[in-house]
DNA sequence: TAATCAGGTGGGAAAAAGTGGGAAATCTGT
DNA sequence: ACAGATTTCCCACTTTTTCCCACCTGATTA
Protein backbone atom coordinates (compact mmCIF):
# COMPACT_ATOMS: atom_id res chain seq x y z
CA UNK A 1 0.00 0.00 0.00
CA UNK A 2 1.29 3.36 -1.03
CA UNK A 3 1.45 6.26 1.90
CA UNK A 4 3.15 9.16 3.19
CA UNK A 5 4.45 12.34 1.56
CA UNK A 6 7.69 13.56 0.02
CA UNK A 7 9.51 16.37 -0.64
CA UNK A 8 11.55 16.05 -3.77
CA UNK A 9 13.03 18.02 -6.04
CA UNK A 10 13.22 18.28 -10.06
CA UNK A 11 16.42 18.89 -11.84
CA UNK A 12 17.07 20.78 -14.86
CA UNK A 13 16.84 17.43 -16.56
CA UNK A 14 13.13 16.87 -15.45
CA UNK A 15 13.96 14.03 -13.23
CA UNK A 16 12.50 13.25 -10.26
CA UNK A 17 13.33 10.38 -7.89
CA UNK A 18 10.70 8.29 -6.64
CA UNK A 19 10.83 7.97 -2.60
CA UNK A 20 12.60 4.51 -1.78
CA UNK A 21 9.10 3.00 -0.17
CA UNK A 22 7.17 3.40 -3.20
CA UNK A 23 9.91 1.76 -5.46
CA UNK A 24 9.04 -1.70 -4.70
CA UNK A 25 5.57 -1.13 -5.57
CA UNK A 26 6.26 0.49 -8.75
CA UNK A 27 7.87 -1.61 -10.58
CA UNK A 28 9.90 -0.80 -13.35
CA UNK A 29 7.41 1.62 -15.62
CA UNK A 30 4.81 3.63 -14.60
CA UNK A 31 1.51 5.28 -16.01
CA UNK A 32 1.55 8.71 -15.16
CA UNK A 33 -1.71 10.81 -15.84
CA UNK A 34 -3.25 14.08 -15.29
CA UNK A 35 -5.14 13.64 -12.06
CA UNK A 36 -8.31 15.35 -10.48
CA UNK A 37 -7.48 18.53 -8.49
CA UNK A 38 -4.53 20.21 -9.01
CA UNK A 39 -2.33 16.82 -9.14
CA UNK A 40 -0.79 13.76 -11.11
CA UNK A 41 -1.50 10.73 -10.59
CA UNK A 42 1.06 7.70 -11.11
CA UNK A 43 -0.40 4.01 -11.25
CA UNK A 44 1.59 0.87 -11.91
CA UNK A 45 0.81 -1.15 -14.97
CA UNK A 46 -1.51 -3.24 -13.39
CA UNK A 47 -3.53 -0.27 -11.43
CA UNK A 48 -3.51 1.54 -14.80
CA UNK A 49 -5.50 -1.66 -16.37
CA UNK A 50 -7.41 -1.57 -13.71
CA UNK A 51 -8.50 2.15 -13.93
CA UNK A 52 -8.95 2.08 -17.70
CA UNK A 53 -11.39 -1.01 -17.43
CA UNK A 54 -13.65 1.14 -15.10
CA UNK A 55 -13.53 4.11 -16.85
CA UNK A 56 -14.32 2.53 -20.07
CA UNK A 57 -16.79 0.22 -18.65
CA UNK A 58 -20.16 1.95 -19.51
CA UNK A 59 -21.95 -0.02 -16.32
CA UNK A 60 -20.10 1.81 -14.25
CA UNK A 61 -20.71 5.06 -11.92
CA UNK A 62 -19.62 7.01 -14.90
CA UNK A 63 -22.94 6.51 -16.40
CA UNK A 64 -23.47 10.22 -17.18
CA UNK A 65 -23.86 11.99 -21.04
CA UNK A 66 -21.77 9.92 -23.18
CA UNK A 67 -20.11 13.06 -24.56
CA UNK A 68 -18.79 13.59 -21.20
CA UNK A 69 -17.27 10.37 -20.99
CA UNK A 70 -15.45 11.03 -23.96
CA UNK A 71 -13.72 14.34 -23.32
CA UNK A 72 -13.37 12.55 -19.55
CA UNK A 73 -11.80 9.82 -21.29
CA UNK A 74 -9.59 12.05 -23.56
CA UNK A 75 -8.66 13.65 -20.91
CA UNK A 76 -7.04 10.55 -18.78
CA UNK A 77 -5.79 8.51 -21.93
CA UNK A 78 -4.90 10.99 -23.89
CA UNK A 79 -2.46 13.30 -21.89
CA UNK A 80 -1.17 9.80 -20.25
CA UNK A 81 2.25 8.94 -20.77
CA UNK A 82 4.15 5.09 -20.02
CA UNK A 83 7.40 6.40 -18.57
CA UNK A 84 10.25 3.89 -17.35
CA UNK A 85 12.31 4.18 -14.13
CA UNK A 86 15.64 4.25 -14.34
CA UNK A 87 18.36 2.47 -12.72
CA UNK A 88 18.58 4.81 -9.79
CA UNK A 89 15.23 5.04 -9.06
CA UNK A 90 14.27 8.62 -11.11
CA UNK A 91 11.67 9.60 -13.55
CA UNK A 92 11.11 11.86 -15.73
CA UNK A 93 7.89 14.08 -16.26
CA UNK A 94 6.59 15.23 -19.68
CA UNK A 95 6.80 19.21 -19.93
CA UNK A 96 2.44 18.52 -20.57
CA UNK A 97 1.96 17.01 -17.45
CA UNK A 98 4.50 19.98 -15.24
CA UNK A 99 2.93 22.23 -17.21
CA UNK A 100 -0.57 21.52 -16.16
CA UNK A 101 0.17 21.80 -12.22
CA UNK A 102 2.64 24.22 -12.34
CA UNK A 103 5.29 22.46 -11.19
CA UNK A 104 8.75 23.85 -10.93
CA UNK A 105 11.74 22.60 -8.60
CA UNK A 106 10.09 21.10 -5.68
CA UNK A 107 7.49 18.27 -5.68
CA UNK A 108 5.45 16.61 -3.19
CA UNK A 109 4.83 13.23 -4.02
CA UNK A 110 2.16 11.46 -1.90
CA UNK A 111 1.21 7.48 -1.90
CA UNK A 112 -2.77 7.46 -1.25
CA UNK A 113 -3.57 3.57 -1.25
CA UNK A 114 -2.90 2.17 -4.41
CA UNK A 115 -1.72 5.46 -6.28
CA UNK A 116 0.72 8.30 -6.01
CA UNK A 117 0.13 11.54 -6.33
CA UNK A 118 2.44 14.90 -7.61
CA UNK A 119 1.70 17.93 -5.96
CA UNK A 120 3.71 21.25 -6.47
CA UNK A 121 4.93 21.19 -3.29
CA UNK A 122 3.08 24.60 -2.02
CA UNK A 123 -0.06 23.66 -3.64
CA UNK A 124 0.06 20.57 -1.32
CA UNK A 125 0.14 22.26 1.82
CA UNK A 126 -2.27 24.49 0.91
CA UNK A 127 -4.46 21.59 -0.11
CA UNK A 128 -3.46 19.86 3.25
CA UNK A 129 -4.68 22.88 5.41
CA UNK A 130 -7.96 23.20 3.61
CA UNK A 131 -8.54 19.28 4.24
CA UNK A 132 -7.31 19.49 8.03
CA UNK A 133 -10.57 21.35 8.22
CA UNK A 134 -12.53 19.21 6.91
CA UNK A 135 -11.44 15.93 8.09
CA UNK A 136 -13.14 15.65 11.60
CA UNK A 137 -16.66 16.42 9.48
CA UNK A 138 -15.88 13.79 6.42
CA UNK A 139 -14.96 11.40 9.22
CA UNK A 140 -18.19 11.88 10.89
CA UNK A 141 -19.95 11.15 8.09
CA UNK A 142 -18.64 7.79 7.37
CA UNK A 143 -18.63 7.19 11.06
CA UNK A 144 -22.50 6.99 10.72
CA UNK A 145 -22.37 5.15 7.87
CA UNK A 146 -22.87 7.41 4.95
CA UNK A 147 -20.29 7.48 1.91
CA UNK A 148 -18.54 10.41 1.17
CA UNK B 1 -5.40 -4.03 25.06
CA UNK B 2 -3.59 -0.10 25.42
CA UNK B 3 -4.07 1.44 28.19
CA UNK B 4 -2.16 4.49 30.20
CA UNK B 5 -0.29 7.55 29.39
CA UNK B 6 3.30 8.48 29.40
CA UNK B 7 5.49 11.51 28.62
CA UNK B 8 8.34 10.61 26.87
CA UNK B 9 11.15 12.69 24.83
CA UNK B 10 11.28 13.00 21.24
CA UNK B 11 14.87 13.57 20.60
CA UNK B 12 16.38 15.78 17.58
CA UNK B 13 16.93 12.85 15.49
CA UNK B 14 12.71 12.93 15.74
CA UNK B 15 12.87 9.23 17.69
CA UNK B 16 10.57 8.76 20.09
CA UNK B 17 10.79 5.60 22.72
CA UNK B 18 7.32 3.55 22.93
CA UNK B 19 6.72 2.60 26.54
CA UNK B 20 7.60 -1.14 27.10
CA UNK B 21 3.86 -1.56 28.35
CA UNK B 22 2.64 -1.26 24.42
CA UNK B 23 6.15 -2.75 23.15
CA UNK B 24 4.53 -6.41 22.82
CA UNK B 25 1.15 -5.73 21.54
CA UNK B 26 2.74 -3.56 18.74
CA UNK B 27 4.71 -5.98 16.54
CA UNK B 28 7.64 -4.78 14.84
CA UNK B 29 5.87 -2.40 12.20
CA UNK B 30 3.31 0.21 12.89
CA UNK B 31 0.94 2.51 11.44
CA UNK B 32 1.05 6.48 12.10
CA UNK B 33 -1.12 8.74 10.80
CA UNK B 34 -2.73 11.92 11.39
CA UNK B 35 -5.52 11.41 13.89
CA UNK B 36 -8.97 13.41 14.57
CA UNK B 37 -8.38 16.45 16.66
CA UNK B 38 -5.15 17.54 17.73
CA UNK B 39 -3.34 14.20 17.68
CA UNK B 40 -1.96 11.29 15.98
CA UNK B 41 -3.20 7.68 15.61
CA UNK B 42 -0.37 4.77 16.11
CA UNK B 43 -2.14 1.43 14.74
CA UNK B 44 -0.54 -2.13 14.31
CA UNK B 45 -0.09 -3.76 10.98
CA UNK B 46 -3.44 -5.67 11.50
CA UNK B 47 -5.66 -2.72 12.97
CA UNK B 48 -4.80 -0.80 9.80
CA UNK B 49 -5.81 -3.46 7.36
CA UNK B 50 -9.56 -3.40 9.05
CA UNK B 51 -9.16 0.69 9.42
CA UNK B 52 -7.74 0.98 5.65
CA UNK B 53 -10.60 -1.59 4.40
CA UNK B 54 -13.49 0.43 5.82
CA UNK B 55 -12.17 3.70 4.37
CA UNK B 56 -12.25 2.14 1.12
CA UNK B 57 -15.23 -0.14 0.64
CA UNK B 58 -17.06 2.71 2.04
CA UNK B 59 -17.09 2.98 -1.53
CA UNK B 60 -17.00 2.02 -5.04
CA UNK B 61 -14.21 0.84 -6.63
CA UNK B 62 -13.05 4.43 -8.59
CA UNK B 63 -13.06 6.29 -5.31
CA UNK B 64 -11.14 9.06 -7.06
CA UNK B 65 -14.07 9.98 -8.91
CA UNK B 66 -15.65 12.04 -5.58
CA UNK B 67 -14.03 14.69 -4.53
CA UNK B 68 -14.60 14.18 -0.87
CA UNK B 69 -13.11 10.97 -1.20
CA UNK B 70 -10.31 11.84 -2.54
CA UNK B 71 -9.59 14.25 -0.14
CA UNK B 72 -10.37 12.16 2.84
CA UNK B 73 -7.98 9.33 1.59
CA UNK B 74 -5.52 11.76 1.04
CA UNK B 75 -5.72 12.81 4.74
CA UNK B 76 -5.59 9.12 5.88
CA UNK B 77 -3.25 7.53 3.45
CA UNK B 78 -1.38 10.39 2.32
CA UNK B 79 0.32 11.68 5.41
CA UNK B 80 0.62 8.50 6.72
CA UNK B 81 3.87 6.20 7.32
CA UNK B 82 4.70 2.77 8.22
CA UNK B 83 7.35 2.95 10.65
CA UNK B 84 9.99 0.27 11.97
CA UNK B 85 10.54 -0.39 16.05
CA UNK B 86 14.23 -0.50 16.36
CA UNK B 87 16.00 -2.64 18.55
CA UNK B 88 15.70 -0.38 21.40
CA UNK B 89 11.91 0.30 21.33
CA UNK B 90 11.85 3.53 19.28
CA UNK B 91 9.99 4.86 16.41
CA UNK B 92 10.86 7.75 14.26
CA UNK B 93 8.19 10.21 13.82
CA UNK B 94 7.39 12.02 10.72
CA UNK B 95 8.17 15.75 10.13
CA UNK B 96 5.07 16.53 8.46
CA UNK B 97 3.09 14.44 11.37
CA UNK B 98 5.29 16.35 14.20
CA UNK B 99 3.79 19.44 12.72
CA UNK B 100 0.38 18.53 12.12
CA UNK B 101 0.07 18.34 16.01
CA UNK B 102 2.36 21.15 16.77
CA UNK B 103 5.20 18.35 18.35
CA UNK B 104 8.49 19.69 19.66
CA UNK B 105 10.23 17.46 22.61
CA UNK B 106 7.59 16.23 24.71
CA UNK B 107 4.66 13.95 23.61
CA UNK B 108 1.61 12.46 25.52
CA UNK B 109 1.49 8.90 24.90
CA UNK B 110 -1.80 7.45 25.36
CA UNK B 111 -3.37 3.96 25.09
CA UNK B 112 -6.96 4.10 23.60
CA UNK B 113 -7.80 0.18 23.56
CA UNK B 114 -6.72 -0.62 20.68
CA UNK B 115 -4.78 2.34 19.22
CA UNK B 116 -2.32 5.02 20.65
CA UNK B 117 -2.78 8.53 20.70
CA UNK B 118 0.35 10.49 20.17
CA UNK B 119 0.00 14.12 21.94
CA UNK B 120 1.80 17.52 22.01
CA UNK B 121 2.14 17.10 25.71
CA UNK B 122 0.33 20.75 26.93
CA UNK B 123 -2.16 20.05 24.48
CA UNK B 124 -3.03 16.41 25.99
CA UNK B 125 -2.98 17.96 29.76
CA UNK B 126 -5.36 20.82 28.27
CA UNK B 127 -7.81 18.36 26.72
CA UNK B 128 -7.70 16.19 29.72
CA UNK B 129 -9.17 19.22 32.02
CA UNK B 130 -11.88 19.34 29.49
CA UNK B 131 -12.60 15.97 28.51
CA UNK B 132 -13.01 15.77 32.75
CA UNK B 133 -15.78 18.75 33.04
CA UNK B 134 -17.63 16.51 30.27
CA UNK B 135 -17.25 12.91 31.42
CA UNK B 136 -20.32 12.60 33.01
CA UNK B 137 -21.96 13.86 30.40
CA UNK B 138 -20.98 11.84 27.69
CA UNK B 139 -21.38 8.32 29.96
CA UNK B 140 -24.85 9.67 30.04
CA UNK B 141 -25.05 9.53 26.41
CA UNK B 142 -23.44 6.59 25.65
CA UNK B 143 -25.52 4.87 28.44
CA UNK B 144 -28.86 6.05 26.43
CA UNK B 145 -27.67 4.21 23.42
CA UNK B 146 -27.58 7.17 21.62
CA UNK B 147 -24.82 7.71 19.36
CA UNK B 148 -22.57 10.97 20.58
C1' DT C 1 24.36 1.75 51.08
C1' DA C 2 26.24 0.02 47.10
C1' DA C 3 25.19 -2.98 43.32
C1' DT C 4 21.97 -4.22 39.90
C1' DC C 5 18.42 -3.82 36.69
C1' DA C 6 15.05 -1.78 33.60
C1' DG C 7 13.42 1.92 30.99
C1' DG C 8 14.54 5.80 28.67
C1' DT C 9 17.90 9.14 26.25
C1' DG C 10 21.87 10.68 23.43
C1' DG C 11 25.56 10.49 19.98
C1' DG C 12 29.07 8.74 16.54
C1' DA C 13 30.00 5.94 12.47
C1' DA C 14 28.31 3.41 8.63
C1' DA C 15 24.93 2.91 5.15
C1' DA C 16 21.35 4.55 2.24
C1' DA C 17 18.78 7.97 -0.25
C1' DG C 18 18.62 11.85 -2.93
C1' DT C 19 20.88 15.21 -6.05
C1' DG C 20 23.96 17.00 -9.64
C1' DG C 21 26.77 16.89 -13.70
C1' DG C 22 29.75 15.14 -17.53
C1' DA C 23 30.21 12.21 -21.54
C1' DA C 24 28.22 9.05 -24.80
C1' DA C 25 24.31 8.10 -27.59
C1' DT C 26 20.35 9.54 -30.07
C1' DC C 27 17.47 12.60 -32.41
C1' DT C 28 16.31 16.75 -35.36
C1' DG C 29 16.41 19.74 -39.08
C1' DT C 30 18.85 21.36 -43.00
C1' DA D 1 25.67 13.53 -43.92
C1' DC D 2 26.56 16.92 -40.51
C1' DA D 3 26.00 20.35 -36.62
C1' DG D 4 23.49 21.31 -32.90
C1' DA D 5 20.36 20.02 -29.52
C1' DT D 6 18.31 16.66 -26.55
C1' DT D 7 18.21 12.39 -24.04
C1' DT D 8 20.37 8.55 -21.71
C1' DC D 9 23.71 6.40 -18.98
C1' DC D 10 26.91 6.40 -15.55
C1' DC D 11 29.65 8.14 -11.82
C1' DA D 12 30.35 11.14 -7.81
C1' DC D 13 29.01 14.15 -4.09
C1' DT D 14 26.08 15.52 -0.14
C1' DT D 15 22.69 14.91 3.13
C1' DT D 16 19.80 12.03 5.74
C1' DT D 17 18.80 7.86 7.96
C1' DT D 18 20.03 3.70 10.31
C1' DC D 19 22.54 0.92 13.38
C1' DC D 20 24.96 0.21 17.32
C1' DC D 21 26.91 1.29 21.65
C1' DA D 22 27.16 4.00 25.85
C1' DC D 23 25.16 6.72 29.44
C1' DC D 24 21.70 8.36 32.82
C1' DT D 25 18.14 7.97 36.23
C1' DG D 26 15.11 5.96 39.31
C1' DA D 27 13.56 1.72 41.50
C1' DT D 28 14.78 -2.73 43.63
C1' DT D 29 17.47 -5.76 46.23
C1' DA D 30 21.35 -8.05 48.57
Amino acid sequence: MLIGEYIHTIDEKNRMSLPVKFRKEMGKKIIITPGLDSCLFIFTIKEWVKVSKKLSDSNNDLSFLKADQRSFNRYMFGRAAEVEIDSIGRILIPDFLKDRIGLKDKAAIVGVEDRIEVWNDKAWSQNKDVVEKQAGELAEKLGNGKSL
